[in-house]
DNA sequence: ACTATTCCGTTAGTATACTAATAGATTCAA
DNA sequence: TTGAATCTATTAGTATACTAACGGAATAGT
């Protein structure tokens, strides 16, 4: 081994790659646990949407994290699936206004605890007070 | 505020929101720094490539925890960039050896710097102490 | 030696996720 | 009030990322 070797360049000691490898596991974990067939891009519409009642397709996409282009294929299929509802906004005709379906607003309390469940399943290779740790050091790198 | 209630489902609090705003980050950071046109996975397949010499797809995929149809697109691409050469592998014929293109093996270094440079700039808003723990706890999510 | 299993790669299909270009509607400012 | 700038949504194109199904090749166990 050369002394004076720059410190070497490992992939799986790089932070993209790592984040890139914790999400893998997420929506793998996601997709064992949560009851629905969503996706969770798909599921993260419909929570915002919960919150929110409506909400112009472009704001839930800011509100989401989700590019204009994202947010209208997810909405497109959460339409085909008869979970939420697009009408044009009377005062503004630019915008279109997404809503949960009204006869399918009730699975937005058992969206929130399969919610919580995955957040669990995922974090629980680490202890609680790293939990929290993790949480908060991601939210100051975004 | 009901005292019974359940504490809130916050969509921005999940590790799965969190991970996945931290990966876009990441991604449009990688875009700015990164010298050649590369995306993250490109990018991977290189590092591993230029470590391991050559590899077999899936082999290639597996260190780089891409699924074989995934390695497959990525490797084609950097096939149609000239970067890498796929050949046939004679001692076992399921097998496809992918390897730099002798001529573009000079890149690797490069990449690294890039790749370090990256890391370091996604990291940024947290302390040297809080980077090592956060890529600490992300491994062991892994 | 043969058979079951495993491994390797390809293909088709679906779902994010981004850029760039376009166009209509609204708002702001001169 | 008209013209510029902004906002909203759509579309086309590219690149991951996964599943499932398929077929060819190698290997393990009997």
């Amino acid at each position: 081994m050369d002394i004076k070797e720059k410190s070497a360049y490992e992939l799986e000691s790089q932070v993209g790659h790592l984040l890139r490898l914790a999400n893998q596991r997420h929506t793998t974990l996601f997709n064992e646990v949560v009851s629905m067939d969503l996706t969770p891009t798909q599921f993260a519409a419909l929570i915002k949407l919960g919150e929110l009642g409506k909400c112009s397709q472009n704001e839930l996409g800011r509100r989401t994290a989700m590019d204009v282009a994202t947010i209208k294929g997810v909405i497109e299929r959460l339409r085909k699936k008869g979970l939420v509802e697009v009408n044009p906004d009377l005062n503004d005709r630019r915008r279109t206004i997404i809503s949960i379906c009204k006869d399918k607003t009730d699975i937005v309390p058992q969206l929130r605890k399969d919610g919580k469940e995955v957040s669990k399943v995922t974090l629980s290779p680490i202890s609680a007070s790293e939990q929290k740790t993790l949480l908060r050091l991601l939210k100051k790198l975004t």
